[in-house]
This record gives C-alpha cells, structure tokens and sequence, in this order.
DNA sequence: ATACATGCAAACGATTTGCACTCCA
DNA sequence: TGGAGTGCAAATCGTTTGCATGTAT
C-alpha cells in the first residue's frame, strides 16, 4: 500500500513531515528508533522540520497503530514499524545500547496466566534485558 | 539491625533524613514509593526536607542495596525496600496504578537463556505487566 | 575540625503545549 | 476557504547539580 493511503486511512492528512517520517522507518537500517533520531535524520537528509512536529507525528503514527512505542530505560522511548506481528520483548546492550528483539510465546503465556491468578486481564506487557555482550 | 547501624553499615552517616527516610519505606503501608510520594509523606509527618534530598539519599540506598528501584513505565521510578528477596516483576492495575508484585523462576531462566543465545550476559531485567481488573 | 550532608534554586533532558502562521482536501 | 498541520519558543515533568551552609564523627 501506499504512503499516501496508508495515512488517509487513517484519517491523518497526506502531508510531508508524514511522509517522510513513514519512510524513514521503511528504509532506516535500524528498526528502532527514538524521536530525537528521526529529527536528526531528517535534517541530515536535507528535510528540515520541527521536533516537536516529530513527537507530534510519532504519537499520532502510534494511536494509528502504524507505529509501537517502548519505553527502554528511564529516558528514551523507541518507536519501530508496527508490522502486525508478535508483541517481544527487548535486549539492551548495556556497552552501547543497541537493541535486540525477541519474542517468546512461553514468556508471554506466563504473564498472562500470572496477571489471571490475581485477577486481572493482561492489556499488556513490557520485557527489557539489559545485558553485557560475551 | 538498627537503622543506625545499617546505615553505617554501608559508609553513610546515619543523618536525620536518612533515617527518616529508611523507616517510611520500613513502615509504610504501600511497598513502592516514588521519590515524590516519600518527600510527601515526609512533608506530611511533619518532617520537613528538600526534595533533592530525597532523590540523593534514595540513590545512596540503592547504591548501597538497601533499596531497589524500578523503571515503571515512562516518568516514575519507584523504589521499594530490598529485602534480599528474588528479582520481580510487576503487574500494574490499568484503573488505579495499583501495584503487585510476582515472581517467576521459569520466566528469569528463559530471559537468560535468550540473552546467552544473542551472545549476551543478563545483568537485569525489567517485566511489567499492565491488565485491567476482571 | 573537617569531610560529608543538606537546602535552595538553577540546570537538565525528554516531551508537551500555546499561538500565530501555513497548507492540504 | 477552513480546519487540520506546522514551527517556534515557552512550559512541564521528573530528576540532577552547583554552591553556600549545616552537621555527624
């Protein structure tokens, strides 16, 4: 599907701060990205926004479920493609930060059976490791 | 053990505000404090201090393992005492914030294992799961 | 006495918001 | 055209820090 269709979809007009945003996660080598990354990226492209429009975007990407937020840590939140697929979980390198991703249908399960036995229904869930390569 | 003498246990001096400090956590009703709420009841017992202060000595506790603190969601952090007690995550009730925790071995081991297999060696982790009360 | 603690206010980093202006449908 | 979108700067939130003063050992 197209950019433009993508957004009008939903409901967002076509504008270009969007656009370019949209594309960036599409081609950007890295999947995870924080609001102040797609600011700078987006100057050293030569397109020249606001950062508040970025964070104004990124929130509006997320509620339209084109995007998901995690928050690693205490101050950076990352946003990455929504494909669709499984929730995972993150592995922050605590050398330089990278981010791995993984999923684990086992962990997931747990959760859900833990938040059932003190009566809750899970919404949802947050895994960080933070580890140290090897 | 004192208060006194776990303070000097660890290098630091045993100062009215630490003690104060040490006792609300020991004392109070709700096991998770953020540093806000622990300046508040402080204010409110009629003791009065600086919130910097609070956020120092909170950090020293930590530093010196009397606290833990935990990263829960975006803006608060909470600590909460350190009984020696397992590494745990956390279930938050989506209505009221309320806290709870819980333990899981299966789920620490599966976190270490997927760390070890990305070439990584786990030094923490953070799981927290948000549900809605049934 | 003297090194360590504290209070206050200013500084901070990430994020949000008010407002006047610009641009898509 | 008219309402949604944007840029900018100022405001906010949680937290940290510089500095002059106070205090436990």
């Amino acid at each position: 599907m197209e950019h433009v269709d993508k957004l009008k979809h939903t409901g967002l007009k076509a504008t270009l701060p969007r656009m370019k945003v949209l594309e960036l996660f599409e081609h950007s080598a890295q999947r995870h990205l924080a609001a102040e990354e797609v600011y700078r990226q987006m100057v050293l492209l030569g397109f020249d926004l606001g950062l508040a429009t970025v964070y104004r975007v990124l929130a509006q990407f997320e509620q339209a479920g084109l995007l998901k937020k995690s928050q690693l840590g205490a101050g950076r939140a990352v946003y990455e493609l929504n494909d669709g697929e499984q929730h995972h979980g993150h592995l922050v390198s605590m050398t330089d930060g990278a981010v791995h991703e993984f999923f684990d249908p086992q962990i997931e399960a747990r959760l859900a059976d833990i938040a059932h036995d003190k009566g809750f229904e899970m919404a949802d869930y947050v895994v960080t490791v933070f580890g140290r390569p090897r």
